[in-house]
DNA sequence: AGATTGTATGAATATCTGTTCATACGTGTT
DNA sequence: AACACGTATGAACAGATATTCATACAATCT
């Protein structure tokens, strides 16, 4: 979190104030800007699925369905713990959500929006050399 | 940096063998996981994208198309150092390019997916609550 | 009831990451 | 040539985060 914090040597007017090159583009870029809740929902949402075993765990629950703990725990080759810590942050961010069965819990996909952001990744990763 | 993507296996002989309730999902899913190399490339992305600056640098670039460094750092409001330092990361991972001209350099969008998956992030927003 | 199974959760730790400061680079200007 | 300008880069620090261990919970079984 960035906490402004204007305690910088000078206290002069403005002087590092914003020069802009094109300040015709600046005002167009900042006004068609994201709401800050936007951005904040958006890289939660980018940040967890950036990382090897949570989006291991989203393929999976993509390609097979619904699966419990111990069956994703196999899948992705992860301790249970670890997948069990990695599903909460997901569930909590709503990207994945949980059924009972008796002492199971069934972990599936909230919604399709998941599954086509990680198609358009690999649409992506098909156009761009490594 | 954690580069490769360690596997969890013991080196002996498979003692937390993995016990699977419902074998047969467990190999569907292990036979269509990711190749190692798309895992990775893809965590990349979306860890990248999945930083509040960064997002707001792509959704910038977006809405106004190339433009310099010190243009960008006023968009999003953030030190003209720490713009570069976060499009350096875009640049080196592919997703941005760079155009000199004088002393300036530029940059744009290196293709239209970053767009896509940020229109589909938002469609997401749309249509989940909070 | 106690034991066992499947999963969740809290804490500790080591690693990672973004920001900042200082400095260096390349380009144009005087 | 020196200088100014826009930008890049390296190092250091503070905050965040994934993993691990230990423990706790909830549901079934004996």
């Amino acid at each position: 979190m960035k906490t402004t914090t204007e305690l910088h040597g000078s206290t002069e007017a403005d002087e590092c104030a914003v020069r802009s090159v094109d300040a015709q583009k600046v005002a167009a870029a900042q006004a068609r800007s994201l709401p800050f809740d936007d951005v904040e929902r958006i890289t939660e949402l980018f940040r967890l699925i950036g990382e090897p075993t949570r989006v291991r765990l989203l393929y999976a629950l993509v390609e097979a369905g619904e699966m419990c703990v111990c069956d994703l725990a196999a899948v992705v080759d992860a301790p249970e713990t670890s997948v069990s810590h990695a599903l909460r942050l997901l569930r909590m961010a709503g990207i994945v959500r949980t059924r009972r069965d008796g002492r199971m819990i069934y972990y599936s996909l909230t919604d399709a929006h998941v599954r086509l952001l990680l198609d358009v990744t690999a649409e992506h990763l098909h156009h761009t050399p490594a």
